[in-house]
DNA sequence: ATTTCTCTAGAATATTCTTCTAGTCAAGGG
DNA sequence: CCCTTGACTAGAAGAATATTCTAGAGAAAT
């Protein structure tokens, strides 16, 4: 029992890899499988094999690309010292994560339809409650103590990350200098905090 | 020339309700042209007729419900008699537009591949130059007067809307009660001004 | 050596989109 | 009043694309 998670093959990986490629260059529907197996040097048959379907593939690369950022996101939130260091944190480790990941970035971001996939998908149902749990236990305490504003959970996150996540879309919307996202972290970070900090903050 | 707008013929019209009907129950890609054609009572003649292929009904769909849309914010705009009533009456439209309008709004901020149709739509490019080329010229003298912060265009929209719309997106993908969104607008709004005020406001 | 299991291949099939031909109908001109 | 024109409609035919299926290769286990 040396790894509880099963190695994705390769194979797998090289159709994920080129599917990300298509998908971005045209989108999900304009993609044919065949561009696909072209990219990946798969056959139609593994394709299949491994996702079922041209819409399951897509469901699973979303899946795993918004597993990737939400671990990142939950270790920027678990490892804070303060109020302020972990909603400045979050900011700053979304920003981080964006830069790092350009092309799923867009992808997870950009595609929308996100919220059937939501609604059938159980896993990103699973991710998003996980999300919501944890930043809730986080928050408990400190809104107890008033260092956070004591408001909905929804009113939260938009306060919190709203103007983030713009300005995460506008930057993949008309690219800049690579830089650019991290450069925008402290005036975000300091937004966010100005946004939910309470009278004792 | 009584009317400059032709007016929208009964079918065409049809056409569109029985799409975006159909586009929200499963999603662009899943709904077929039978299931439009069935629904708006049109034969697949009259579809390709009006609209040329499945991909162009969804855009004009697209540009039709963002038209409206731009047309509303701009207008709270150009009325507003202040910086600050600018800056949050922007936000009450928004609101009250998307609590109008629920359907067209779960579309048009839900349906991702907005990337793609920028860049290949003449038409939302237009719209979304002229919406810049407005804000722009309304910020302009409010920021030399120092009642709005000097920013970046990009960082003045996230500051400005990033939680709004954060926080419409999390009202359309989990609908509670129908005013919802109209009881957040004070918070809101409020937000939106502390963020981007400047020091003579 | 044999069995089993995972993965691969590509032709065959099924589904779905789009085009095409042939109309209908209303409006306007002669 | 008849003819012409143009916008619109219809549904079958055709083209494009997604998916299934059968066959088999290769590795690991027995």
């Amino acid at each position: 029992m040396s790894a509880v998670v099963t190695e994705t093959p390769p194979r797998r990986q090289a159709i994920l890899d080129a599917a990300l490629e298509c998908f971005l260059a045209n989108t999900v529907s304009a993609t044919k499988i065949d561009a696909i197996r072209d990219r990946s040097g798969a056959s139609v048959g593994s394709i299949y094999h491994f996702f079922g379907s041209k819409d399951g593939l897509a469901t699973q690369l979303y899946v795993e690309v918004l597993a990737d950022h939400h671990a990142n996101y939950l270790d920027a939130l678990r490892t804070s010292r303060s109020a302020k260091a972990g909603v400045t944190g979050a900011v700053y480790a979304h920003l981080r994560w964006v830069a790092a990941n350009r092309d799923r970035a867009r992808y997870v971001f950009n595609w929308r339809e996100l919220e059937v996939i939501d609604r059938r998908e159980p896993a990103v149902a699973a991710l998003n409650e996980e999300l919501y749990r944890v930043a809730s236990e986080w928050l408990a305490r400190h809104v107890r103590a008033g260092r956070i504003r004591s408001l909905s959970p929804r009113m939260f996150q938009a306060l919190w990350m709203g103007a983030t996540l713009e300005y995460t879309r506008l930057s993949m919307a008309h690219p800049t200098s690579a830089d650019d996202l991290v450069d925008a972290g402290d005036a975000l970070a300091d937004a966010a905090w100005q946004a939910v900090r309470g009278r004792r903050a």
